[in-house]
DNA sequence: TATTTTCATTTGTCTGACATTTAATGTTTG
DNA sequence: CAAACATTAAATGTCAGACAAATGAAAATA
């Protein structure tokens, strides 16, 4: 572990720099465990709660856990694609309603990276995948469904598509992108008529995939694009009108 | 501000959580300031340190920003594009390395996503971007060009191509892909022709782009791609001959 | 009025203490 | 001898109080 440059600025950022360099250089391994708090201190000659907020912020970034006890301390975490996702969700979300990016941008990225996935999830699809595509197709037919519901199932279904590709580092970047648009997916109302249409393109995307048509699929998503964009303008429109200002 | 149930787990994590709750829902605008850590401390009934382990969670996921003095205090923090983008590389970069992500299914995710992106970017790219990609180009030409360098003017030119398409939704996820990429790039050694090669697909790749022919830039997009993943094999297999462990 | 000084407020850091958790160690007991 | 129980040590978690440093605003002064 190196020691810290007399800078003036941020201690604790420092330090994290420093620990999370040696983590990410590889010279810690998974489940290494850290000097103690107080070891740390006296290395980078501070106080203990100054290495305590290092130590938080990797924390924060899933990059060590802790464990009290005798045998416990910091341990350098396996960044697991289930805790990324989570983070790269939740910031992504963030990320669209700070900066007020229109409904057309986020659908048009939004299914334009889907149909980079859709060739490769007709050649690998598992039955499993397809099955799940076919529950929620099922469930957004169901009549009474909430909006928030359909919106709900509308991602399952797009994100068993996404995983069908078979590719993790695919279905991390695409999470982003697809659930992200559900607060703005959410400010739509869906008719009955709305309802039938996307799941008649549900259907045809599903059978593409089923029968390994890549161009299909593709055709399907592009129609489910353009409609989808048509929704959301109604949508964006009807809601200026409500509320000119 | 919401009060904290009792629970004991993790005191800093449950304020952290509330407050980032109460940013997320919109009640405080950009630039709000929060009580002061004394006033948290009161409101939520634990001390001060507490407090402060909490607001260096959110400090570190880029939520907040605190700032000395009379005046000071910790205020919420419009989450830029750029912040959001250096968070997004760095984790999808650790993802990649931690996970061992093999070379094929990062380059597959990497040129599916990037060959989604050039028909808009055929569409609407700027003379600056088309010069972008034109001087990396030259670059990437230049004899005594290390390999390093070669890999970094790569990726310039692609986030060019990727930028093109104007969409900051799609230059975002897409950044995690390209650069978590670099890595695996770095391994490969490229010889005089592979630059060769891999420069007159760029050159088709811009020419395509000028004229906004979308067909032909994704055919040299998929030229290139079936390239580089040849590149990528060989080098790997290199490696592992070498130290076969 | 313009400049300087003072001051109150707030975050940053340090110190020391105690609480809590946990595994290892020691001790007792059947 | 072995199992159950008690003790202990080490580590993180939390707290309280202090002082340093920054910083803007108010007050004093030229």
């Amino acid at each position: 572990m190196k020691i810290d440059p007399k800078s003036k600025a941020d201690l604790p950022a420092q330090i994290a720099k420093a620990i999370r360099d040696s983590i990410i250089s590889g010279d810690m391994d998974v489940d290494a465990r850290l000097p103690s708090e107080t070891e740390l201190s006296e290395q980078f000659d501070v106080s203990r709660s100054t290495v305590r907020e290092a130590l938080k912020r990797l924390a924060a970034q899933n990059l060590i856990r802790t464990q009290r006890g005798a045998t416990g301390g910091a341990f350098v975490r396996r960044l697991s694609y289930q805790d990324a996702y989570a983070n790269h969700i939740t910031t992504s979300t963030l990320l669209l309603s700070m900066n007020a990016v229109d409904f057309e941008t986020a659908c048009e990225a939004r299914f334009a990276l889907e149909r980079a996935c859709a060739p490769l999830s007709a050649k690998r699809r598992t039955p499993d995948q397809l099955a799940t595509m076919r529950a929620e197709i099922h469930r957004q037919g169901q009549p009474g469904l909430s909006d928030e519901s359909f919106c709900d199932s509308d991602v399952a279904f797009h994100r068993a598509l996404v995983d069908g590709a078979e590719n993790p580092v695919l279905s991390y970047q695409l999470a982003g992108a697809v659930e992200a648009m559900q607060p703005l997916m959410n400010m739509i109302t869906f008719t009955q008529r709305n309802r039938d249409m996307i799941v008649s393109l549900h259907s045809r995307i599903a059978d593409a995939i089923e029968t390994h048509a890549a161009d299909q699929a593709d055709a399907a998503l592009a129609e489910l694009t353009s409609y989808t964009l048509e929704l959301g303008q109604q949508a964006m429109a009807a809601r200026a009108a409500k509320a000119p200002e």
